[in-house]
DNA sequence: GCCGCAACTTGTCACCGACAAGATTGCGCG
DNA sequence: CGCGCAATCTTGTCGGTGACAAGTTGCGGC
């Protein structure tokens, strides 16, 4: 009875995954070292590098989880709706929700940016977010590509601005984004 | 002749903020040392510790430095024009020109974020684009405080978005973030 | 001209990331 | 059933780093 630690920890690499996000959401990004991960998880001072080969190598694969489930969420919220201002709402709770996710997936200097597996990530989520914007329709938005880089532009800015704190904390963010996004194409 | 260093090396606040400027460039904010610094300066490890106190100190006064920048830039622009897309165009200039500034000036994990020099540089900054929307008039913004999160979050995602690769290197990042804020108002 | 004090140096400690080499265990294959 | 192999994890170590403590140097004010 009681589970004895399946050994060799089992399921270390997602073990290590959780604790990054908790110590990334109580210290930063900056401020995260593999060894404190692995006494968080109660593994020797090598275990993560097993499985990341790096800091960098962590921090990669949790930059690809957050861009993986931001795809997702963004695929689901096109699912119900074809409003652009909703799907701009889904980018600004995710990037609250999963803050430390977010503040790693904009961090090239933290990244191997050229990794295979956040760069399918990175692109499915770039993908829903240009579909998002054609859903729009021409005569809403003029040109596209400049359309969506205003759409990502507003959204991403206003999701960075709340998760550094310049906005002040009274708000509700997902209240507050939805009526900034509407100010770029009305809703 | 040739200039004999000024003994205490003379000025190394200086010096040491700009080492980190370059520092900064070429790795980014997270890999920084103040031991490196040292030795680009030519001063012993511990000699910029003295201006700074921290690490953190030390990236804080870069970050202040760089909302004073920004302020006055902003100012400038303010003074010689009233479109709100000029002044939008002058954030992103900003963040572009001086990326290293920009880079750490919204990374509350590396800065001592109550420093009140630091506090007075970023209300200076905050206030001239709140002016700024002021000045755009208010048939134009509907409710002034959202009009200015919507101004703030399209030009600073702009920035973030362009600064860390993610807009692609083709374009010219003025012109594109011109038209990308004239989406928000019109200009 | 000397003295106090700020500017810098030297030395040290604990911690960190990376790497190398060894130990443990589950699993495939016979 | 058992043997050996490979993946997983541990132990040990190295150079580099941030923080701190204690000295040294020389500028500026009296």
């Amino acid at each position: 009875m009681g589970v004895v630690p399946p050994y060799h920890h089992g399921d270390l690499r997602r073990a290590v995954l959780a604790a990054a996000v908790d110590a990334i959401t109580e210290h930063g990004p900056a401020n995260v070292s593999l060894r404190d991960l692995a006494r968080r998880v109660g593994v020797s001072h090598a275990g993560p590098v097993h499985h990341f080969k790096d800091k960098a190598g962590l921090l990669t694969a949790l930059a690809a989880e957050g861009f993986a489930l931001l795809a997702d969420a963004l695929n689901a919220t096109r699912a119900e709706t074809d409003s652009f201002v909703e799907l701009g709402v889904t980018y600004v709770r995710f990037a609250v929700r999963h803050r430390a996710h977010f503040e790693v997936m904009f961090r090239p200097d933290l990244l191997h940016t050229d990794d295979p597996v956040l760069a399918e990530a990175r692109d499915r989520a770039g993908a829903e977010l240009a579909g998002g914007v054609e859903d729009l329709g021409e005569e809403k938005t003029g040109d596209q590509r400049t359309a969506g880089v205003a759409a990502w532009s507003i959204v991403h800015g206003f999701a960075t601005l709340w998760n550094t704190g310049n906005l002040g904390a009274s708000d509700d963010p997902e209240e507050l984004g939805h009526r900034v996004a509407a100010m770029l194409f009305g809703d």
